[in-house]
DNA sequence: CTGTTAGCGCATTCAC
DNA sequence: GTGAATGCGCTAACAG
């Protein structure tokens, strides 16, 4: 532990501590030889300031908190590195959490969070969250908050999102367009908007075909259960011809039980799915996906958040961002 | 922001202010009655206590830091959520940060760490590090420090990776059994010692059966690049019919080359590589994979600097641990 | 331009 | 069993 303080500098330099507490940070009123002399001494004793006195005494941390669900899946890994890119070169720390799709879980973090040890946070929320009045307290705390992804709609805060239902339209469109008749989508079980959306998409694509024959299958975190439902679709009479995945985990899944009961991809059922891994194109066969830009929506979410932190006024359109996700048409729709 | 503080319970209640803190921490000093009636209230109004306040009391923080080269990778993400879980159950905050493998940004994250913001720290040091310095600094300052997955030999702490000789050694004789005659090992370009010890499970296996005839291609953090360097390995006529990826990355760049020249796989060039992606089974064909045990080295390299920072006795079998890398035998190698 | 003083919220003496 | 006083290291208000 390095135990050179202002104090310590002070003493060595026979100056007050006030006068080298200003001097490193290039108060204007003092002199440039006493700040180069200053400097100089600290940069030699390798001095940094105690920031846990001065979030103390300054009330703000320079540190956001980022909560996700997990960090074992590429969108919110890249949303990560989009996070640190923007807090690294604002000098800002951050801290993670990870709920792993518990809501509990999810309460106690902001419980912890709401003292001051962090000046903001960024949150996607678990799909297990039903009861909203942890992010309430939350916001009505007055802390700065920005949801990302995964949105609760009756909160009104800032939110990057991608345009779910739009893509989830083109999405579907793509599979009736590569001649698929009969479309199933694997849902995410839960009431968050980015379900709905989705889910709405693909309704909307049938709608504009003259279809109502939709097949609305819900899937969750367990991957054999998710398999098992899979498994009865792809076995029952009513079997799709094309499977629209609403996250990537289900579109593996599919791949899985279609290598199990041997029903190929893209011939007897085409496959897409919301992805973000990049190796997609190298499986067998290459899955088309539907790219959610998750750098950028990490970056912008950070943006936005420190603009609040730091009391700058947010234009109109930053309060609710969405960014175009791309689809990417590949073998497993018969590309 | 909370402004509910010990000094405002303590009024409310007409108490000290040295009484509610100790009743808050269960001091035994403190009648029952009174911690009843304090923490009922602390509950009520939802107190959190500052927690600048406390580090700054108590010079330590609850936090530690995780420095790693990126989060965008299976492994490095495996590894934050066995860290995460740790740090979760023990009360612990993790600030996370990223070097993308620059030696600079390295270097000044830990110099900023060493002001008491963290009480520890854990890194997989960058490929770019060649001077040690910062790390050495570090470790002189006293403050607690783990190595993970990439280690610097040259610094003696405690440290948690797989068994990279063993693993490599065994990936090579893999390769040989199925009748690989002549084997590329694609290499990590750096001095650290996850890629010397694969580089000599390579040989070794080599030397074991009597081969003099290797080939130890150099690559790094660009794809292109790496792609470029297959594909003149790939065209000229010293073609091997095996290779070996020392990270996942490059067996990646393999693939991609061979869809590109149409070099069929396992066939024409049987192919192994360190991977943690799970959907490596998915690739056209199945991927034979070294699994490295992420989570459990996140899990164990957490829990031992949990152990420094909590000056409890390390045992000695927790200084070096090595815990096994496990291969997966998949179609890539003609299984 | 620089020094003196006060206080952020908490934990820890030392009194009684 | 409880209270009063001190100081962690820093910044800011107020002198001069």
């Amino acid at each position: 532990m390095d135990n050179v303080n202002l104090k310590k500098l002070a003493e060595e330099l026979n100056l007050a501590v006030s006068t080298v507490s200003r001097a490193l940070r290039d108060n204007h009123e003092i002199s440039q030889e006493t700040k180069d002399r200053v400097k100089a001494l600290a940069a030699k004793l390798g001095f940094q300031p105690n920031p846990h006195a001065s979030s103390l005494r300054q009330n703000k941390s320079r540190t956001i908190a980022v909560v996700i669900p997990e960090i074992q899946n590429n969108f919110f890994s890249q949303v990560m590195n989009g996070v640190e890119d923007v807090a690294q070169r604002k000098g800002y720390h951050v801290l993670i959490y990870l709920t792993h799709d518990d809501h509990n879980r999810e309460k106690e973090i902001l419980q912890v969070l709401r003292n001051g040890r962090v000046d903001g946070l960024m949150i996607s929320v678990s799909n297990t969250t039903t009861n909203i009045e942890h992010l309430e307290a939350y916001r009505q705390s007055g802390m700065p908050l920005v949801f990302f992804d995964r949105v609760c709609e009756e909160i009104d805060v800032p939110r990057v999102t991608t345009d779910d239902s739009i893509a989830a339209f083109k999405a579907t469109e793509h599979l009736l367009k590569v001649g698929c008749k009969k479309i199933a989508f694997l849902s995410l079980a839960c009431n968050l908007s980015i379900s709905s959306g989705r889910r709405s998409g693909y309704l909307k694509a049938l709608a504009k075909h003259g279809l109502d024959n939709e097949m609305i299958i819900e899937c969750g975190t367990d991957d054999e259960t998710n398999r098992q439902n899979i498994r009865e679709l792809l076995q029952s009479d009513q079997r799709p011809d094309g499977i629209f995945a609403a996250v990537e985990k289900f579109a593996i899944n599919t791949y899985e039980v279609c290598h199990e009961l041997n029903i190929a991809i893209p011939q007897q059922l085409k496959l897409v799915g919301f992805s973000n891994l990049s190796a997609a194109a190298l499986f067998d066969p290459p899955l088309s996906t539907i790219v959610q830009p998750a750098y950028e929506i990490g970056k912008e979410a950070a943006t936005i958040l420190f603009k609040i932190v730091e009391k700058k006024m947010l234009l109109p359109n930053e309060k609710r961002v969405m960014i175009a996700s791309e689809i990417v048409e590949r073998k497993s729709t018969g590309k």
